[in-house]
RNA sequence: GAGUGCGUAGCUCAGCUGGUAGAGCACCUGACUUUUAAUCAGGUGGCCGAGGGUUCGAAUCCCUCCGCGCUCACCA
């Protein structure tokens, strides 16, 4: 080491030598002071990275240094700090349940063993506090009274660690019922240092990329995740309480179909054909329908290739359910019903606060439609306009910008996005949609040129998407035909022509109603959270170098 | 995709108009059989996101890249 610095110390002064000579010539007075200074820089820098290099390159942070001694120690002794199996007595809710009344400072005999993760160690290890599932148990091991290999096991017990504990209830003169140690087994010994407890992980690029500490950290996002099961459970036993049949459709796509959006594209090598990551289950769903389901419901991970953001993942999870002899009436009553009993169950309460505003659930939520809610907002009466020409003049005037050649209905829709979704607080089914935005839905019962679609907003967000289906094979055939043509014009989010499914509707579909959720942003709605993020367990996330 | 902000110890964050990298927690050593963000004393730990430039000298100024956040555009 001695002659490495003394070597790279000599280096430097030839380095700067150079360089000062090089640029300092004519200050002869500057050059003495800042060589003299750079060199003691210089040389710390050198010591510096010297050390860094021999410590090591791959081996990991002090910390986890230390605890990959403790586990060798603990082999040394031929103990498997990952053993097999681990059978705790208690919970942290089963001992304050049944220890409810123990008074302070009072032993008991009675025995238990208890298990979690290790996350506070106090007075030098007497007292630990370890989290099993059901809360905090705390540890007490007093030095006194433990045999010895209870202290030397204690000695390797870091904050992280997994540990089962068998002793006795008591609880403590400050009234902490605890767990008097009489014998303490490694369950899982931990490497990594956890994040510091009093500000915890708060980094969010941390939080998505490493899940399960995020989890540990951060007793909310474990909890959204179990609101989002909880959620999705309630919503499957609403729908098989009703007789209707969860069934899975292909998630690898030969034609993209049933939703405009941008696909992923993978490759099958046997078959040597590209195949669609599917934008949504649609149109084998209404296949199954045709063939004689009481009704098909599916949880359907989605793929679309688009934008992300707080609301918006590659890959999210969406809900399609298909009823025979229902229209989207009908869907707008189960709409609410899915909501209501989801909040229900999840909440405990109609009445919930989203994003700083109160939401009352238990009231029916308002019923507009499209046009209605346009001429609300802008005065302007989509139904009083004839032609594509006047729609494109009217939103022109109302500063919305539309395509040269957008028809009446994509001027209608585009008014309604810009000029009205922002109102849309209060849940609201927004009804009647214009057909040429809705190839897969029957048109209006009485305005030809709207479908039977509504799509729910709730704080300005769409929730779900749903239609009176389109069953008649011949106009979805045209339908079709037309997103072709738009495909053609360079769209390439149209549909795409499906033989298949028109076949199936030439068989005969009865009258259908059909209802889509977008599940992550309901359980957002639900679980009080603003990101998309927070709902997923792992979403989507840029590659790290390295 | 565009604009904008951020990236410093395992974690949370300071670091001024450039001048030898700091704190708290965590960790290590010791004290204390008590506590609950335990306390006290001492100590270890940094490619200051990466690369380039300006400068005698860059965490700091400039450029490029990487990652994340926010806003906007497309969409559920």
């Amino acid at each position: 080491m001695g002659t490495t610095q003394s070597n790279a110390f000599c280096f430097c002064i030839v380095l700067v030598q150079n360089s000062l000579l090089r640029k300092v010539v004519f200050d002869v007075e500057k050059y003495l002071t800042f060589f003299l200074k750079t060199c003691i820089v210089l040389r710390c820098r050198y010591q510096m990275k010297g050390f860094k290099m021999t410590t090591d390159e791959n081996l990991g942070h002090e910390q986890r240094q230390i605890r990959l001694e403790k586990l060798k120690k603990l082999e040394e002794k031929g103990i498997n700090a990952y053993p097999h199996i681990y059978k705790p007595t208690a919970t942290s809710k089963s001992l304050s349940e049944k220890y409810a009344e123990l008074a302070p400072d009072t032993q008991t005999e009675d025995i238990v063993s208890v298990a979690g993760r290790v996350r506070a160690i106090r007075n030098s290890g007497m007292f630990m506090d370890i989290y099993d599932t059901t809360g905090k148990v705390q540890i007490y091991t007093s030095k006194e009274s433990s045999a010895p290999e209870v202290l030397e096991m204690l000695d390797m017990v870091d904050i992280g660690d997994i540990i089962g504990v068998k002793g006795t209830v008591r609880r403590t003169k400050r009234g902490e019922l605890s767990v008097n140690t009489q014998e303490i087994t490694m369950l899982a010994k931990a490497l990594l240092p956890l994040p510091e407890k009093f500000h915890g992980l708060t980094d969010t690029d941390t939080k998505y990329r490493h899940r399960e500490l995020d989890m540990i950290m951060n007793p909310e996002s474990i909890e959204t995740l179990i609101k989002r099961s909880k959620i999705i459970e309630s919503i499957r036993q609403l729908f098989l309480s009703k007789g209707l049949i969860e069934v899975e459709t292909p998630v690898l796509h030969t034609i993209k179909g049933g939703a405009t959006a941008k696909p992923f594209i993978t490759h099958h090598n046997t078959l040597d054909m590209d195949l669609f990551l599917r934008v949504a289950p649609e149109l084998f769903l209404k296949r199954l329908v045709v063939g004689g389901m009481p009704g098909v419901f599916e949880f359907a991970r989605n793929f679309r290739n688009e934008g992300m953001d707080t609301t918006h993942n590659p890959e999210f999870t969406g809900m399609e359910v298909y009823i025979p002899y229902m229209d989207y009436n009908d869907m707008m009553d189960l709409f609410e019903e899915v909501v209501r009993k989801a909040c229900m169950d999840v909440n405990g309460t109609l009445e919930i606060e989203y994003d700083g505003k109160k939401f009352d659930l238990s009231k029916p939520f308002a019923r507009r439609s499209m046009h209605d809610l346009v001429k609300e907002y802008t005065g302007v009466d989509f139904m009083a306009i004839e032609t594509d020409e006047e729609a494109r003049a009217a939103a022109d005037k109302l500063g919305v910008h539309v395509d040269d050649n957008a028809d009446w209905g994509h001027c209608l829709a585009a008014v309604f996005e810009e000029k009205c979704e922002e109102h849309l607080i209060q849940p609201v089914h927004v009804t009647d949609h214009p057909k040429s935005m809705s190839p897969l839905t029957k048109v209006h019962r009485k305005e030809p040129r709207l479908v039977e679609r509504f799509e729910t907003f709730i704080n300005c967000k769409e929730m779900c998407n749903a239609y009176s289906e389109l069953t008649n094979p011949l106009d979805q055939r045209s339908r079709f035909e037309e997103q072709v043509k738009a495909r053609e014009a360079g769209d390439d989010e149209a549909d795409m022509m499906d033989d298949d499914f028109v076949e199936a509707l030439e068989h005969g579909l009865p009258p259908t109603g059909g209802l889509g959720i977008g599940m992550d942003r309901l359980i957002m709605f639900l679980t009080g959270n603003t990101s998309i993020r927070d709902v997923l367990a792992f979403p989507t996330m840029r590659k790290l170098n390295k």
